[in-house]
DNA sequence: GTTAGCACTCTATTTATTGGAGTGCTAACA
DNA sequence: TGTTAGCACTCCAATAAATAGAGTGCTAAC
């Protein structure tokens, strides 16, 4: 086990290292924070925690950096629990609410907000809700020969599109209809309405073939809609302000992998299990970011995966602030899930 | 004037210059080309072009690069109107249809394509239909104290929301409500309803107010949406292929600009009016990308701008495909809409 | 156990050297 | 008069050599 001493000055080490990005050495510590002990005793101590493989050399003359263990053991033991200012509260919340309208917007604030406060790329995965249950359809009238279709789920969601309608077709005429379609599906949920219980449905109600195909296609569009998982990214360009990134190369191959949208998902859905992941490194199965670290927060509610939220960035990457961050947008999210849930 | 041999070798040049992005040199010319004359003569005619302000060295002994003046009368004389390949038309249409749900992935499509095509930035405007007629609204319940608000314009749009209502409010009482608001609104342009009209309205109809608040945000949140113009960008990242933007810093200040909504949008408003229009270098008078070109092609249907869209990048751009392109993707575009309009 | 001192190592930066691509000029040629 | 071969000249880019500096590791003294 390390000493208090020894894990003052490794935790000095990945700090520095963290902030500059450049190899600390000796009298780099010895100056900027003053631990009462000469360069020459550092030297020592960080000898013997290279040694451990806590630290790294790039070669002999340079100073030392953390090595992918030294940054586990920070954020198992080192780090400390931070808080946001008040400053940078404000402006998450100035952010959330300069566009919100839809459920997605959150989501892509989200992925920008993190991104902004971190200097990382972050990703955001919004699950689906597949439950929703089907209420009713409606028609709407437009025109003589066109009528909006609505369709109605039970948590006050509503998809529509523009059908044509047969000529001369009366109002109770499409209510009728409407009724007879809603009743057959009410309650099921959307993620059951398959082609076949459609199909099944087609012989018994359809009067009208046109208006019954319009039908079929809204209602399978919207249960996809509905069962997709998507991705926000925010802050490709970020990477551009890490100096670990400053060889254009590297940046395309990371934006590379990161446009691959099935790429990024399966990376999220992988750490979606626990509440707080971090991968450092090689810990990450995905190739192509194993020079990188990720920082993953997954948020539920009531017991159901609600979404996923990533930063990814160079192992040194600023951990607590990070976490903090994430901790923060958390909370925040939860209590605008919550109200979104009480008001439906 | 220039004679024809002048305008043969300086085409060459220029679209040496575009395809390598290294100054082109006389022995290059004559090697790469059959042109029939030595280098000496090339030479000659290439310091000719210098002196009339086509050519420019970057230093004594390097080969020579078109000027700005070359660019601008390479794309007025020189290019010669092509067409796509049957591939790249076939690629076209597969992203065209990989992901058609809504009129904004119709533009978020364009920008890609736009933008894989070129291999450089595109930025596609969309210009929202201010002048969408109300039609009506109408009310479908969702359980006991909840009903969900439908805004219906005559070009088919559905705007919907959740609203709560009074506990208890019978569906006729709320059809009435529905009614008179219909009948107050009706053939309004959204545009016009101001929040004057607005409160005028709520003294005269208004028997319950939390309803008819909802109700008024709902409105005014549609006809902000449909007067917003709303510009989507493509292929920020193809920048990092283009040799001039090696130097990430070049790239940064490129995206950092690319990053303000408004700086975007009112550098695609001001060349709206013409249908074609290339802004060479510092032709364009916004700071910051004096040293890109811009392409950009405005559409219309019926004669009003539907939106535009551009390729911005270095000056060496592929004029030639770009335009092409456009040209295509503006005959693509320009078919659907005019089918989603008879549709209507 | 700590520290000053010093030799040693290795890189990054600067400076010198060289090779090559390309021009411009001149003189000869058709 | 237009074209071309030949050659000196220029300037950059790539390579090689020299230098400065940061940092370590070791030793001996405290």
């Amino acid at each position: 086990m390390l000493n208090d001493r020894k894990k003052k000055i490794l935790q000095l080490i990945i700090e520095d290292y963290i902030s500059t990005a450049e190899p600390v050495g000796s009298r780099t510590i010895a100056r900027k924070y003053d631990l009462g002990i000469s360069p020459a005793t550092i030297r020592n101590e960080m000898s013997d925690l290279e040694l451990l493989g806590y630290l790294e050399q790039p070669h002999t003359s340079a100073g030392r950096i953390p090595s992918a263990q030294a940054y586990r053991f920070y954020v198992d033991s080192l780090i400390e629990p931070g808080s946001l200012t008040d400053h940078d509260m404000a402006l998450i919340n100035s952010w959330y609410t300069e566009r919100r309208r839809s459920i997605d917007d959150i989501f892509q604030s989200t992925a920008k907000i993190l991104s902004r406060m971190t200097q990382n790329v972050s990703m955001v995965l919004a699950n689906k809700d597949a439950a929703a249950v089907f209420r009713y359809i409606k028609f709407l009238p437009l025109d003589s020969n066109h009528a909006i279709l609505c369709i109605v789920t039970d948590d006050g969601n509503v998809d529509n599109c523009v059908v044509e309608i047969p000529l001369g077709m009366r109002p109770e005429e499409m209510d009728y209809l409407a009724g007879r379609i809603s009743r057959e599906l009410e309650g099921k949920e959307l993620s059951e309405i398959s082609d076949d219980l459609l199909s099944a449905l087609h012989m018994d109600v359809a009067e009208d073939k046109v208006l019954f195909t319009s039908f079929l296609q809204a209602i399978k569009r919207m249960s996809r809609k509905q069962n997709e998982q998507r991705v926000f990214l925010g802050g490709t360009k970020q990477l551009l302000n890490q100096p670990e990134f400053r060889d254009v190369e590297r940046v395309k191959s990371l934006l590379g992998i990161l446009e691959e949208e099935k790429v990024v998902r399966d990376l999220l859905v992988a750490g979606e299990d626990s509440g707080l992941k971090i991968t450092i490194g090689t810990e990450n199965k995905f190739t192509g970011i194993q020079d990188c670290s990720m920082v993953q927060a997954t948020y539920r509610l009531n017991g159901k995966i609600v979404g996923t939220m990533a930063v990814l960035g160079p192992t040194r990457m600023e951990y607590g602030k990070v976490i903090t961050v994430m901790d923060y947008l958390h909370k925040y999210l939860k209590t605008m899930f919550e109200q979104d849930q009480d008001k439906e």
